[in-house]
DNA sequence: TTGGATAGTGTAAAATTGACACAAAGCTAT
DNA sequence: ATAGCTTTGTGTCAATTTTACACTATCCAA
């Protein structure tokens, strides 16, 4: 059977497969794009499960990666990082896994190692492609998601500590928003990536001394108080600042 | 020819395999437990290579790491984490690699992902054990090594950065020192970990002010100079101090 | 025009950082 | 025993950073 499988797919790697942590910022909350495994599965296990799929022998892991992103979003030239590999010989154990694997075209029975990434993308220019994937991904508040099909809910946690590590050295949000933004979007970004409350004026004081942040001479319209300024990030000025030996923004 | 390698060596995974990043210091710098491939392979490429193997199909990431690092060492219950996950296509590709694997029993032709670990040992208690592979084993400092086997070296500098990251974060710098040592030791090895001269009297106001430090009524002897105070590492004030809330070591 | 909602702004006290130099203690060689 | 070498151990001051905190301005909608 191995083999027959094998011979079928022969680009596929049946051992080792990526996973993908996709968030996304709705001016609001955090949330991750999660793949829908439907009503087969709901039975046995958590109906909900990150993005992912084996790799192909000719592709390295950040091809991968990129490769099940777009697939599923339409999105590429995208900020992507690796998290780690997960993999316990019993990772895959309950028989809704495997059905939906085989649905897949996974090997239900091989041993996988799943290398996770996180990647940032800005909601807006989301388009779903028309993957039988695409049909069922749904964006999912971060905070709302109790449980994950296989391993996926350790792997999630994993991936928003090293963003929240990560955030705290490079100034990477600015992939989560539009090209323009309101300083409080930003303020919001950080605290729920943070996952906790920072003060709005000790917030706006750090960031604009920075000075990685254009301001625009537009506000903000159609909004039912008080027009915000418009904020763009400078790419230029931030090389200019890790030249600087840089590397901590203190939160 | 795949089939009998995997008949003969059926726990084996071919695809995945782990290598170890083993630090230690010798009071004096960072150095890393490098292997010695022997004259065969270095008229095709670097000699050393950093310890590895394949991993079994019964055991999951971290038990393969830790099995590595015991058959080399005699080490358990070392402080270990993960880098994370490396592996281009043409990953192995010069000819010296594959007669290398060969001998070490790995599959040659195969993709191989490989998980990389660091881990921590304190070198006083490092005996070499009889395997084949410790006969080679050196340590090497961190600053002389320029190159290594297969992407190795890469490896390598992944691991750096992130004990320097996580150096910054928790003090796990005490896994490579003698229970009992002196600041001044403490503070070469943040220098080293962090590649940067710290300044003596900042750096031990700032370690003493942690108040994770037991001072011992206890001086270092027979050192051709004014001898120093010894100290231990307090995991109980660690953890009061982790309960907190504290992730910044401000370095 | 009024009310509701969010944007935008400053200051003072406390804590932290960075720069800097010299006396004390033990060993060694004479 | 003494002189000289080497490393330990210590304090202060200025500059910077952090924290806590409250009111006015602007726009939309009713």
């Amino acid at each position: 059977m191995q083999h027959i499988h094998k011979k079928i797919n022969s680009e596929l790697n049946p051992n080792v497969s990526v996973d993908c942590v996709i968030f996304g910022f709705d001016l609001e909350q955090l949330t991750v794009l999660l793949i829908d495994r439907g009503e087969i599965s709901s039975a046995f296990g958590p109906r909900m499960a990150l993005p992912g799929n084996l790799i192909y022998d000719n592709e390295n892991l950040d091809m991968a990666a990129n490769r099940v992103l777009d697939e599923l979003t339409g999105l590429n030239n995208i900020y992507l990082e690796q998290v780690g590999a997960f993999g316990d010989p019993d990772r895959i154990h309950k028989e809704s896994d495997r059905e939906w694997l085989k649905s897949i075209r996974a090997e239900p029975e091989a041993r996988v190692i799943t290398v996770a990434y996180f990647t940032l993308v800005p909601m807006q220019q989301y388009k779903p492609q028309a993957s039988s994937f695409a049909k069922n991904a749904d964006w999912v508040p971060v905070n709302e998601i109790k449980e994950l099909a296989f391993d996926h809910f350790e792997i999630l946690q994993a991936a928003k500590e090293k963003l929240k590590q990560k955030i705290k050295i490079q100034p990477i949000g600015f992939n989560l928003l539009p090209e323009k933004f309101t300083l409080s979007q930003l303020h919001r970004l950080y605290e729920s990536i943070l996952d906790k409350p920072l003060d709005k004026r000790n917030f706006r004081r750090k960031i604009q001394k920075l000075d990685i942040l254009s301001s625009l001479r537009e506000k903000q319209r159609g909004v039912p108080h008080k027009p915000s300024l418009l904020y763009e990030f400078n790419e230029e000025k931030y090389q200019e600042l890790t030249q600087t030996g840089f590397d901590n923004f203190g939160f």
